[in-house]
RNA sequence: GGGGGCGUAGCUCAAUUGGCUAGAGCAUCGGAUUGUCGAUCCGAAGGUUGCGGGUUCGACCCCCGUCGCCCUCGCCA
């Protein structure tokens, strides 16, 4: 029986509404017995309202029926709101100055004790959360999670909307095309031997709706990467995609802008100033290291080869000699560290990459520490004059290859950022990092892209696309925001003669051109318009906007690191019928290799 | 695939150098309790120390293997 529907929710009652009769539907949070009088928290997702059983007012049949009640109950309660007694409100709740006199309950499902206490206060292991999800899922903090992870799309779409975006969706069984992240495969029925790959993203075609005339699209859309997974990555995640027709760089990025502002006002009352300020590819690596540098914080990187080439420091001359550099950075008031964090920080530069890492205290007027007896003293007067450096202030340089001494020296400003509380929390300084190389050496010394193949070479660079390739800078563009890369995308490219000079240039033969992007091609003949577009990662946004360090709190079933739903138990095996119909018969490594 | 951390009661954790009956808080169950709200008080029950092997007089602790969760490198255009 369930007669009791709900006139209110458990978050909606307040003093305003005292002598109401009211129906309540909820789960049982918390069970007060008093002996006599008995008190209910009744819960659903908008609040907590406590219900109330009294001897003298409750019937003797329904304080029995109360004093059944245990936690997580599914239960219909219709009672009378009541002002509390002025000693008995509970401040900081919205519901805390009124309570619901119980008249009549129905119990509309028991439940097992659960397997942890369905209530904020207590931690539970990532694994048990993850198993029973639906439990985890009551709690306050999932709950508010999910609520903003809507509230964060409904804006998105609403700026879309507003924007002149077609909502349009696109397949999620697509062709197989190896290269870039792994495909998941989908072997198809009805074409034995044959496969299917779920998208890993919607770009090709979302550039043919261009071709189509679909002038400016989105969706919020499911993309898939059979990778291995990190705290801020699944093999299944969700993008906010757009590409429009007839624009430049500028446009996509004022289209995004309006978007991600309406975001933060609309869930954080946040203003965001426009337009988002822009940094080349080129500064953001060297002044931090990082193509996604977290500029809340100063600490540059300050280049000191110049010094480090003629220096009687031999670590610092032999990096130079040998083609590298030598970078610093000064860590105000950092003088104070002692040995052991110097260690730790030590360790965490080798841990990525790094040779290891010197340290020079500011002191009296000049600089100390260990390796000072290394340099002249002018030297050290010229590098703490050139790092900017004051008494009490902590010097750390990395003298290496260039590439590992940026992500070396860029990993330990962003880990000392972080660790010495140098991040003014709560402060969004969106920006756009630009110019981004068009090719980065792969394996063997080949170009590869580094956004993908469809972005446009700067017309500027064409003429180095055969001859110096790793010279041709791209019309990409990536959205970082507190040190997250939030997305990027670029101005494709739209003609047929451009993209085949392109895919030639990283190592394609005509005939894997034909095989892979024949169709691609093919509508480029036929009138592909300029374009471009850019695609963010929501579950990121979600975790940024919350504060949290992991998108699985903002993936309502997420999968575990190994890429398994602990819920469901999946992947799992099938039986052989089912491998028959698709032609597929498995080849297992042997279960032991044991000598 | 590599490196690291963790795995003890339903949950979160403790257990000295390898040593006595493996403990605590919360949850659960029973009792008490008429204004609490993460109620309180009294009591009870609850353990294959992830699993398998080894070393030892003796293993939660040491060793080998294995499974799981997390972080990370590779990888993720």
């Amino acid at each position: 029986m369930f007669t009791l529907k709900r006139t209110h929710t458990c978050g909606a009652l307040r003093a305003a509404d005292a002598g109401a009769t009211v129906n309540l539907n909820g789960w049982v949070e918390a069970r007060r017995d008093h002996g006599g009088v008995l008190f209910i928290d009744l819960r659903d997702r908008y609040g907590k309202t406590q219900v109330v059983f009294k001897p003298g007012q409750t019937s003797g049949p329904l304080m029995e029926q109360a004093m059944l009640l245990r936690a997580e109950w599914v239960v219909a309660i219709r009672g009378s709101v009541r002002a509390r007694p002025a000693e008995a409100v509970k401040k900081g709740v919205e519901t805390g100055e009124i309570e619901v006199e119980a008249l009549q309950l129905e119990i509309l499902n028991e439940s097992k004790v659960p397997p942890f206490e369905v209530t904020e206060h207590v931690d539970v292991s990532d694994e048990i959360r993850l198993k029973y999800r639906y439990l985890d899922m009551r709690r306050k903090p999932m709950q508010r999670n999910m609520m903003t992870r809507h509230r964060i799309i409904a804006a998105f779409r609403e700026s879309m909307d507003q924007q002149g975006f077609l909502d349009l969706d696109t397949p999620i069984l697509i062709k197989n095309t190896p290269g870039g992240a792994r495909n998941f495969l989908v072997p198809s029925r009805l074409h034995e031997g044959q496969f299917f790959a779920l998208a890993e993203s919607p770009q090709i075609f979302k550039q043919l709706f261009q071709v189509a005339g679909m002038d400016r699209y989105f969706q919020v859309c499911k993309c898939f990467r059979d990778e291995d997974l990190r705290a801020d990555r699944q093999p299944e995640f969700t993008q906010f995609d757009l590409e429009m027709s007839f624009v430049d760089e500028g446009d996509v990025q004022a289209a995004v802008e309006h978007a991600v502002s309406n975001v933060f006002k609309k869930v954080l009352g946040v203003e965001l100033k426009r337009p988002f300020p822009k940094m080349t590819y080129a500064e953001a690596m060297d002044k931090y290291g990082s193509d996604k540098p977290d500029i809340r914080f100063g600490m540059h990187l300050v280049d000191v080869s110049e010094l480090a080439k003629a220096s009687a420091f031999r670590v610092f001359s032999e990096a130079i000699s040998t083609g590298g550099v030598v970078k610093g950075i000064c860590v105000a008031g950092g003088g104070t560290m002692s040995r052991k964090e110097i260690d730790d920080l030590t360790t965490y530069v080798k841990g990525n990459g790094a040779k290891g890492l010197v340290w020079l205290k500011a002191e009296a007027g000049s600089l100390g520490g260990s390796s000072a007896k290394n340099f002249k003293p002018e030297e050290l007067a010229a590098l703490r004059e050139k790092m900017g450096a004051k008494d009490g202030d902590m010097l750390f340089f990395v003298a290496d290859e260039r590439g590992r001494c940026k992500v070396a020296l860029g990993g330990l400003r962003t880990h000392l950022g972080a660790k010495l509380k140098l991040i003014k929390e709560g402060t969004w300084e969106p920006f756009w990092v630009v110019e981004f190389p068009m090719f980065e050496e792969g394996p063997e010394g080949k170009p590869q892209a580094k956004h993908h193949v469809f972005t446009s070479p700067k017309p500027e660079d064409l003429q180095f696309l055969e001859t110096e390739p790793l010279k041709v800078r791209a019309r990409a563009y990536d959205l970082v925001l507190n040190g997250v890369e939030l997305g990027g995308g670029s101005i494709r490219i739209h003609r047929k003669d451009v993209q085949g000079r392109v895919l030639a240039v990283i190592g394609l033969q005509e005939s894997d051109i034909r095989e892979k992007f024949g169709f691609m091609l093919d509508a480029f003949d036929f009138g592909a318009p300029p374009h471009g577009g850019i695609a963010l990662g929501v579950d990121r946004f979600v975790m940024l906007l919350l504060g949290l360090d992991t998108i699985r709190d903002v993936i309502p079933y997420p999968k575990t690191q190994k890429g398994q739903c602990l819920m469901q138990n999946a992947p799992s095996g099938i039986i052989p019928r089912q491998l028959d119909e698709l032609h597929i018969a498995l080849k297992l490594p042997p279960l032991e290799k044991k000598t």
